[in-house]
RNA sequence: GGAGAGGUGCCAGAGUGGUCGAAUGGGGCUCACUGCUAAUGAGUUGACCCGGGAAACUGGGUCCGAGGGUUCAAAUCCCUCCCUCUCCGCCA
């Protein structure tokens, strides 16, 4: 939620940025209005209530003074002003409702520098690195030799190391299983990259399944409730994200100001109906109802949050590079930011196999406005003043996109795939997945 | 899963219908005393919402696990839910 101080004292601001992502200044100008009709209902409800809190001390006094006369006709008039309490009551929070419902639709504040632009086409690509080239502004010219163009789902059945086939007669589409090499692959990216966050982030395991509460707080429910699993005999969800169970943790709590930042990483299978999307990447490991993902989360002081986003975002750079992926960064435009996010920078992996940039980490700045939410504070050692901590989180990095990467980059002309340096220790040795037979290398 | 006990402020812990935002102790903070530390004494010490004020501060409301109810009045009575602890059963 934005803040609503700030949005009446200083709307033109906000109504500025806001606009930039395609709110609009009537839904700002109704929220104003709500919030002016909410405040102006609790102020009169609270008075009648100071008059009733009185009469009911005057009864108690009058019934010490053995006065019982007094009291009954205290108790009469605070009687009557009980009804008219009941009514105003009523209109307060019906206004209270419609007002909160006007908020929780507004959009996070962009960050100024955010570019400005309405889809995902007016996205900025910030930066392109190769593992050969390193670092350029301008898409590098990047030649693929055929035996690269080989999708990943092929190149996983040749390996024996991936079956939709299985997977599907036990779960359906969209669940993958990862076999031998490949399920070892899997862990070993999750104890590379837990390793190489460990030194400056608490290594978290939270529970995969959460209460409902917990799926509201981070605001994934009810809003997105069809992209989500649900456990109905006892009301838990599974978690589509590390995000939630960690953004949650510091939930209702005031944080210590020697406390903070506070760095958590954790490697989580995450869930995803994916009802929006049915029928979309059906193939292979692009979309998936269950993966298994690393992420990173801080609670930082506001003065702080940049240097926190740059690190996630460098962290999860690092974790590529290591990789020895083809990668770009792009700065999402205000049409495509999340609704809590101030800022993002979203990681694609090049795969030559599918021909396509894949989405392998998104980095974001949420400012207060998760930490409003989820009531989540912190009291500042230089005033004493409590104030709402800012959120960031970043993926680093969702698992079968990057193994399908690595899969469509490392494939060399007979077929075999290429384990990345940085794993091979995690693989017990293995540099080289080999094909079953023969293979169907192409060139 | 069965039986029982319990959830109160930063912590411990009192409080069974009105004078309770809450005794008392500990901790924290401030001041005094002290060469320093320790000890001692005095004071102070919650969050949230709305209003007034430049600010210090101040008026009102809410909060004693959560949500409902009874009552003129609820930490206190009733209902539902959540959580914790003990014992038994079961289990990786």
């Amino acid at each position: 939620m934005i803040d609503l101080h700030t949005l009446r004292e200083n709307p033109k601001e906000i109504f500025e940025l806001l606009e930039r992502r395609g709110v609009s200044r009537d839904s700002l100008e109704d929220l104003v209005q709500a919030d002016r009709q909410v405040r102006s209902l609790f102020s009169k409800r609270d008075a009648l209530r100071a008059k009733i809190n009185d009469l009911s001390k005057e009864v108690g006094k009058a019934y010490r003074d053995k006065n019982s006369e007094l009291a009954q006709a205290h108790i009469d008039a605070s009687k009557s002003a009980g009804v008219e309490l009941e009514l105003l009551s009523q209109q307060a929070l019906e206004a209270e409702h419609k007002r909160n419902a006007l908020w929780m639709v507004i959009p996070n504040i962009p960050d100024p520098k955010a570019p400005i632009g309405s889809s995902e086409q007016e996205n900025l690509v910030v930066r392109y690195w190769h593992p050969e080239n390193g670092y350029s502004t301008v898409l590098p010219e990047v030649e693929y030799s055929g035996y690269k163009k080989v999708a990943h789902w092929d190149i996983g059945i040749e390996l024996d190391i991936l079956d939709f086939a299985r997977a599907a007669k036990l779960s359906g589409s969209m669940f993958p299983m990862f076999k031998g090499s490949g399920a070892r692959m899997l862990r070993a990216l999750t104890s590379f990259a837990l390793d190489q966050h460990t030194d400056e982030f608490l290594e978290i395991r939270p529970p995969s399944f959460v209460r409902r509460e917990t799926m509201i707080s981070t605001g994934h429910l009810p809003k997105f409730a069809d992209d989500a699993y649900q456990i109905e005999a006892d009301d838990l969800w599974a978690i589509p994200t590390a995000e939630v169970p960690l953004t949650s943790m510091a939930r209702d709590e005031i944080l210590e100001d020697g406390d903070l930042p506070i760095k958590m990483t954790a490697a989580t299978p995450c869930y995803r109906r994916e009802a929006g999307s049915a029928g979309r990447d059906t193939r292979g490991l692009l979309r998936l109802h269950e993966f298994d993902k690393v992420e990173l989360m801080v609670y930082a002081k506001p003065d702080h949050y940049r240097e926190t986003f740059d690190e996630i975002l460098r962290r999860a750079e690092d974790i590529l590079q290591k990789l020895g992926l083809y990668y770009r960064v792009l700065d999402l435009c205000t049409g495509d930011l999340g609704a809590s996010a101030r800022r993002t920078f979203d990681l694609e992996v090049f795969a030559p196999g599918v021909e396509r940039w894949l989405e392998v980490s998104s980095v974001s700045w949420f400012g207060d406005y998760q930490a409003r939410r989820a009531n989540i504070r912190y009291r500042n050692a230089i005033d004493q003043q409590i104030y709402h901590v800012h959120t960031l989180n970043g993926s680093a990095l969702a698992w079968p996109r990057v193994f399908a990467a690595i899969l469509e980059n490392f494939r060399d002309y007979d077929g075999s795939v290429e384990i990345p340096k940085v794993l091979v220790p995690y693989m017990g040795g293995l540099d080289r997945i080999l094909p079953i037979s023969g293979g169907v290398a192409k060139d």
